[in-house]
DNA sequence: TAGACCTTGACTTTCTTTGACCAAAGGTTA
DNA sequence: TAACCTTTGGTCAAAGAAAGTCAAGGTCTA
């Protein structure tokens, strides 16, 4: 395993535990893993880059640190906002306007839109008496949403 | 035995004995099957392409690596199966257990799992009539799986 | 024997590791 | 409080480690 990969194994855990903030003493942090120092930086600007959903702060002298913190919440205050967007009712157009919007904004891959299409879709209530429909459809669609947080 | 046989016979061994799945090193399998690295290549561009039913992913660097994964036509197989085994009613361990079954043999990955449970979940339900939830619920299965396909 | 397929090696690109040197923040002391 | 020292982290360039590309030449086969 490439020494890239411990570190940044390291950090992802850090954040992981810490609940997306990790705290980090460069000079520490190489000697326990066992590398140079300015490796920290190169991991840090090549796999936690504000592109890849990190901010990144850090401060010199004494007590020093190096802080990442994770900015997972964008999308899921995106997905937050549109389940509380949804009545008890919601017709097909809409929720199809919705899935592609997210699938735009990158909130949702490709796989995940079509999935979310076809639970959705007409011929999935052809047995289920209309007025029952878009009510349904708004529990389905919620209760997916639920699960991309 | 030409030299890209040769290549190609190893290739396909590791991903017999690996499930379908090769990492290998160029460098290193270059030499000890005792041929140039560009052979390498040559051999997977040739033999181990999209077309053929296999991905490639590789990373040059330090601790750089090349990895063939053979496309799981089975899997295709597997899922019109399942979709043909759903009669008209389909209850929720039923669906459980299927998409966990799915996910154990790599039929699905784990977004996808928790995505089919969530629209098949009791709580999708509960304004639905009794006798009319296994009726949508295979209904709503059905269709999600054939996207899959 | 022409065209398809294979082999080879020089050169390129990408990613990683390392270390020397720089810059900033905090602490001490005259 | 200014000057200086110590403790951190930051930057950058060079070297190293892989993999990718491409073109020239070799072989085989219909």
């Amino acid at each position: 395993m490439r020494m890239s990969d411990i570190v940044a194994r390291h950090i992802l855990d850090m954040l992981e535990e810490a609940d997306g903030n990790a705290e980090i003493r460069r000079n520490e942090l190489a000697s326990v893993l066992g590398c140079v120092p300015s490796q920290i930086n190169y991991v840090i600007t090549s796999r936690f880059t504000p592109e890849q959903g990190y901010i990144v702060e850090s401060r010199r002298g004494g007590g020093g640190y190096i802080r990442i913190t994770r900015i997972n919440t964008t999308s899921q205050d995106a997905i937050m906002h549109i389940i509380n967007s949804i009545g008890k009712r919601l017709d097909k157009i809409t929720a199809e306007v919705m899935i592609n919007n997210m699938f735009e904004r990158s909130i949702i891959n490709e796989d995940t839109a079509r999935l979310m299409l076809s639970a959705l879709s007409e011929r999935v209530f052809l047995d289920v008496p209309q007025q029952y429909r878009d009510i349904l459809r708004a529990s389905i669609f919620k209760n997916m949403l639920l699960t991309l947080c």
